[in-house]
DNA sequence: GCCGTTTTCGGCCCGACTGTTTTCAGTCG
């Protein structure tokens, strides 16, 4: 039994798209979709395919149907598969590392590596580039000098961005987003502008920009926008769209359309790829074929938009929130009129996890403001509540009773802060570790000296998939652990997650009345949206906190907003949406 | 090769841009 990451996989079912793509693509162009498709759906994945046929349950992907699936069971018990063998047999394996450059596709890519009998993966990349200095490719049929630069550019852009990982966090893309918008409305022919595709969708990271500007001038539009300062570089300029690359290499495209078809290209534009797909086959059905220009109808007329809500509601749909355009059943949803009335940030009572600078000896990182400042910005936010988490005082450098003795005064300390505070109900909690053992960090009696503790994982993160589920799990049994906080422990572009058995984690949360916390800090955004849907559905409440060092972390809550609404999380899914009073219901629960 | 509230057969999203073709192929999102 051999074993591959869906990565390889998805990988691996590309260069059989790609396979056919060289061998015949008008013949074999539905197995080709079927294949990127599967690939795309595997990729995309929250479970492991080895997981997937350890249950047999690999038709649960999206796009693997019978034929895939057996070749994929081929695989994995032989190494390899006979049918894709077959596919590549007469296709140079130097094809396949040449479609990750940008601008490669299998039709260029096979073009060169046949013209010079290219036989090696391992230098493909590192030939084409030195035969395009060379001068001898734009003699070749279809090419010339300017894709022969063009190749040499494209391979470069290649090489820096391997060494670096290419995706934005949000605030990141949102600043470069904002910067734009703010630059197009100089532009006096711009009447709206907006930040749209991943951005919009609030995904925890954004690939390139995606800006839509309505205006009756576009060229004066293209124009400005391919004049910006911060420019390194225009990738294209044509009448109504254009791409430029910033220094650091983040990307941004640009559509421009006029106001009266702002809702159809709002919609186009906002995607996802797979949400546009899918409504746009639901559309043909009907008899409608949909583009960001408008809705073509049976009789050829194009009929306009200018908001996109009523391009929605034209195909019998209701208005789609962003942040769930995933193509995870929103769209039938919108049509059986049953799509969830998603969590709002107005909706949100409280913050639990706030680290003040209070002393309590802790062996991780304390906080920059005081107990008092931090309630001054909960009663800001408006606030009905707010619950001080500092980490546990460290157990290497105190004994049971020395602990017991800071946490006793910490609680002397908040007592007072609630007499003075009557504006506000405070609540008092802590993050303990779930320690390697499974033990939490904190004796029982100092544990009752709490309201509910926040547990989670801070040490031993290698720990493998069985071990780390039973550790968790004996961690969250203790009553007063109620909420699992980051519960993956990923950083993004940092950290992967841990290997842990969510499904079981998931069913214990539920059925313990505990919840799953969705940490706000943007290179957290743990646990993830695709986790929080499957949590959800699976009856699972959460607690949307914002890990807060600093004053200003508190405005973070947004971000673990959007992690929840792409769950597609309603209110009372959220404990911190409750009143005080069900608060302390189920805190006892 | 996948898939189903018109279907287990007969469909399968849509358009922009570039470079090389003088009418389109390839790539991208």
């Amino acid at each position: 039994m051999k074993s591959f990451t869906n990565v390889e996989i998805a990988r691996l079912l590309r260069n059989i798209a790609g396979g056919y793509t060289i061998k015949n693509e008008s013949k074999y162009r539905f197995q080709i979709l079927a294949y990127q498709k599967a690939a795309d759906s595997i990729e995309s994945s929250s479970k492991e395919v080895k997981d997937l046929i350890a249950e047999n349950k690999l038709n649960a992907i999206p796009g693997v149907g019978e034929s895939i699936k057996k070749h994929l069971l081929e695989l994995f018990e032989k190494g390899e598969v006979e049918h894709f063998n077959e596919i590549l047999k007469e296709i140079s394996p130097a094809i396949f590392p040449l479609l990750d450059v940008p601008s490669f596709g299998p039709k260029k890519a096979f073009k060169l590596v046949s013209a010079f009998g290219l036989k090696d993966p391992e230098k493909v990349i590192d030939q084409i580039y030195d035969l395009a200095q060379q001068n001898k490719i734009a003699s070749l049929e279809s090419f010339g000098e300017k894709s022969q630069n063009d190749i040499i550019t494209a391979i470069d852009e290649y090489r820096i961005g391997k060494t670096k990982s290419s995706r934005m966090v949000l605030p990141l893309a949102q600043e470069i987003g904002e910067n734009m918008l703010s630059y197009l409305k100089k532009e006096k022919s711009v009447s709206e502008a907006y930040t749209l595709g991943s951005l919009r969708r609030k995904k925890s990271t954004i690939g390139d920009v995606d800006i839509a500007v309505f205006s009756n001038n576009p060229k004066r539009v293209i124009d400005h926008f391919a004049d910006y300062p911060y420019k390194d570089r225009i990738i294209e300029k044509g009448d109504i769209t254009s791409s430029i690359i910033l220094s650091g290499n983040k990307q941004i495209d640009l559509m421009v359309l006029n106001p009266n078809q702002a809702g159809s290209l709002l919609q186009h534009f906002t995607g996802s790829k797979e949400h546009n797909v899918k409504l746009r086959e639901f559309a043909l059905k009907k008899g409608y074929s949909l583009s960001e220009k408008g809705i073509k109808l049976k009789d050829g007329t194009l009929k306009k938009f200018d908001k996109e809500k009523d391009f929605y509601n034209f195909l019998g749909l209701d208005w789609i929130p962003p942040e769930i355009r995933e193509n995870n059943g929103e769209i039938e949803a919108a049509l059986s009129h049953t799509l969830p009335e998603l969590i709002d940030e107005k909706d949100i009572k409280g913050d639990f996890h706030i680290h003040s600078d209070y002393p309590l000896d802790s062996s991780h990182d304390y906080g920059k403001n005081s107990m008092q400042e931090m309630i001054d910005k909960a009663v800001a936010l408006g606030y009905e509540y707010i619950g001080f988490s500092e980490h546990n005082p460290s157990i290497g450098n105190h004994n049971e009773e020395e602990v017991y003795e800071i946490l006793k005064q910490r609680n002397n300390k908040i007592e007072q802060l609630k007499k003075s505070n009557k504006n506000i109900r405070i609540i008092n909690l802590l993050e303990v570790d779930i320690l390697t053992s499974g033990k939490l960090a904190l004796s029982d009696r100092c544990l009752d000296l709490l309201d509910m503790a926040i547990v989670s994982i801070h040490s031993s993160f290698k720990t493998y998939g069985v071990k780390m589920t039973k550790r968790i799990l004996s961690g969250l049994s203790h009553k007063k652990a109620k909420i699992f906080a980051h519960p993956t422990g990923r950083l993004i572009n940092q950290r992967n997650g841990y290997d842990a058995n969510w499904e079981e984690i998931f069913k214990f949360i539920k059925e313990n009345n505990k919840a799953l916390e969705i940490n706000s800090w943007p290179t957290r955004l743990d646990l993830r949206d695709d986790l929080v849907f499957q949590a959800r559905e699976m009856g699972c409440k959460f607690t949307i906190n914002t890990d807060s060092h600093a004053l200003s972390h508190m405005d973070n809550m947004k971000f673990g907003v959007s992690v929840a609404k792409r769950g597609w999380c309603t209110k009372k899914d959220i404990v911190n949406a409750m009143s005080y009073n069900d608060l302390i219901h189920w805190i006892k629960s």
